[in-house]
RNA sequence: CGGGGUGUGGCGCAGUUGGUAGCGUGCGUGCUUUGGGAGCAUGAGGCCGUGAGUUCGAGUCUCACCACUCCGACCA
């Protein structure tokens, strides 16, 4: 490809709208163009990018058995009646009706329609296990689409779904896949990529994991411990205390002895100075008569309207008794060995509940007491907490990341095949529900991930194996014949010994050729000057700056295969 | 779904008390340049988001709508 036949512009500024850097870099670049909200076309250099992200996808998915098909993007709503889900899913699920009045939807995932394609085939257990997987569009109503292609609503997917007659088949099936998913981000240039436990949402099923690029940008809060392998996401964090009842896990109760809560540690543990004063205002519940504590900057006031709103139920100033030590409003020293303090994170939309002058000023959380102080009712776990309770080693070693979540991976069960009526024979001629998994990967987040996470202030760092070309060359002063001319030829070269290479031959000044090749990426340049020419050598370089090395002329072909296959690992 | 913000050449922006639009960049052409986004000259390119209203007159004021966007909620 000659760079001055590339389609697609590239920019000095980047586009106002774009908020993180991988969305910046991508419009600049020339690698994708938006549409309307949360739709992308891509240019060439995308679908490159893309097309080598889903070949290293399908060769590990084939690696595991896995055999690539194919459903439609639109699907006849009955399929979804079967499984139950369209009338459960949200809008996020585009419905709507054919020239026949027939209702349609289009696929936002495609348990239903993998169901449908195998239901015949896995009648006997002699086929089973097996899985099939596509690579394809998928199309979600998201309601706020974000960070370019990180979270759109239409893009590609692939999408894996394994059929077992035991649980024990599936786990070890979900094993590989694991394994399968590690290999699939590490050849991608992303071995840091971790999973976390997950919950299952609107899927079902009950194990589930999460793969998770860790990064500041990322939209999804993680729960990991600095002391052991424990890891999160924070909706299963939670699931894991709710069900164990974890006590120690109490953010306040670990950090003090139950009954010693200064409010310069609530101010602390808010995270608010200490100087700005807090005060804890507290409300009981009309109905359950519980304590409902709001800490609140000691200038601002509790909106109850809102508060009453929110908790959906009436409240009224609390009564206090004489020794329950929480005095005059604030939240002084306790008495009461058993009063625990908890995090409720139920009032989340509690920054809605102050009135005042200075929106971001207003930093308080709820905390509820039940109305005996003794035995604990709370909604949810220490959400946000650092240095809290890890459930697994219990030290007080948890640590929030943020983190995009570029694959899944779950262990369904018979939710679906259940619904819709999937039975094969055993080898005892009984009739039994097949049990599934599905596992996925969103190709357009991976590969933002990756540029969010591989590139500098100039653009990004494509890794070999994802790159869309592998060498860029460089003819500065095309006008000069002798460069002009080595430079043709060493494309044509390039091109005989199978090397991808871009050739930006224009006749253009240093610094835009530079600039526009740092935008693409490639990570390996090499550069044609008269400069070089009289020395006979080119220069090669990488895009990340760890190699710079001159070559003589007729190395520079064995050379760069050479440097080729390192950087392909 | 709740709360903000913004809509003006391809991109980034300015536009004062209302008087039919300007800057940077990019694009075309010519000459000079050429190792990190060159210089001069010249040219093209705009229904100022849409629709009503106020006014002699609206990019500017009023109202409604639409689109995009940010924060939050939600999110196989």
């Amino acid at each position: 490809m000659k760079l001055d036949k590339l389609i697609g512009e590239r920019f000095k500024e980047k586009p106002a709208d774009s908020v993180i850097e991988s969305h910046g870099l991508m419009v600049r670049g020339g690698y994708i163009k938006n549409v309307a909200n949360g739709l992308f076309s891509s240019f060439n250099i995308m679908r490159r990018i893309a097309n080598k992200i889903e070949t290293i996808i399908r060769e590990e998915m084939d690696a595991i058995d896995g055999q690539e098909v194919l459903f439609p993007v639109v699907l006849p709503a009955s399929l979804w009646e079967e499984s139950g889900r369209y009338e459960t899913v949200g809008r996020e699920l585009l419905r709507f009706v054919d020239r026949n009045g027939s209702p349609m939807l289009l696929g936002m995932t495609h348990e239903e329609a993998a169901v449908h394609l195998v239901r015949e085939y896995g009648q006997s257990y002699t086929k089973y296990p097996f899985m099939v997987y596509q690579l394809q569009t998928k199309f979600r109503d998201e309601a706020r689409p974000r960070g370019g292609l990180i979270r759109v609503r239409e893009f590609t997917m692939k999408d894996g779904y394994s059929f077992h007659t035991s649980h024990e088949d599936l786990e070890e099936y979900y094993e590989r896949c694991h394994e399968a998913y590690e290999k699939i981000f590490a050849r991608a240039g992303l071995p840091e990529v971790v999973s976390v436990a997950s919950d299952s949402g609107m899927m079902g099923g009950k194990v589930a994991h999460e793969f998770m690029l860790l990064t500041a940008i990322g939209e999804d809060t993680i729960v990991t411990c600095s002391c052991c392998d424990f890891r999160a996401n924070m909706e299963a964090a939670a699931n894991i205390v709710l069900n164990e009842s974890i006590e120690p896990l109490l953010p306040l109760q670990k950090i003090h002895t139950p009954g010693t809560v200064t409010i310069e540690e609530v101010c602390k543990h808010l995270k608010l100075p200490v100087e700005k004063s807090c005060k804890a205002v507290i409300y009981q519940k009309a109905v359950t008569q519980e304590y409902v504590v709001v800490f609140i900057r000691g200038d601002l006031e509790v909106n109850e309207t809102k508060l009453r709103n929110h908790l959906k139920e009436e409240v009224y100033p609390a009564t206090l008794e004489e020794n329950s030590g929480l005095v005059a409003g604030y939240l002084g020293p306790h008495k009461t060995d058993k009063a625990i303090m908890l995090f409720d994170s139920s009032l989340r939309g509690i920054n809605d509940l102050c009135c005042g002058a200075n929106e971001e000023d207003y930093h308080f959380t709820g905390f509820q007491i039940d109305r005996d102080y003794g035995e604990v009712e709370y909604y949810d776990l220490a959400k946000a907490i650092p240095f809290g309770i890890c459930p697994e080693c219990g030290n007080s070693s948890l640590v929030i990341l943020r983190g995009i979540e570029v694959g899944n991976i779950f262990q369904l069960g018979d939710k679906y095949t259940a619904a819709m009526d999937m039975r094969y024979t055993d080898e005892n001629g009984d009739i039994k529900i097949p049990i599934m998994g599905c596992y996925g990967i969103g190709v357009g987040r991976l590969a933002a991930s990756v540029c969010e996470a591989r590139r500098d202030e100039n653009g990004p760092i494509w890794p070999m194996a994802i790159a869309p070309w592998q060498v860029h060359i460089c003819c500065l002063r095309a006008d000069d014949d002798a460069s002009k001319t080595y430079a043709d030829e060493l494309y044509e070269n390039m091109l005989k010994n199978d090397i991808e290479a871009i050739y930006d031959d224009r006749i253009v000044s240093a610094g835009v050729m530079f600039s526009d090749a740092d935008l693409l990426g490639v990570p390996l340049r090499v550069i044609v000057s008269p400069r070089n020419m009289e020395e006979a050598v080119c220069e090669i370089t990488s895009r990340d700056k760890s190699i710079e090395m001159k070559v003589k002329l007729d190395e520079v072909i064995p050379t760069i295969k050479n440097l080729i296959s390192q950087m392909l690992g």
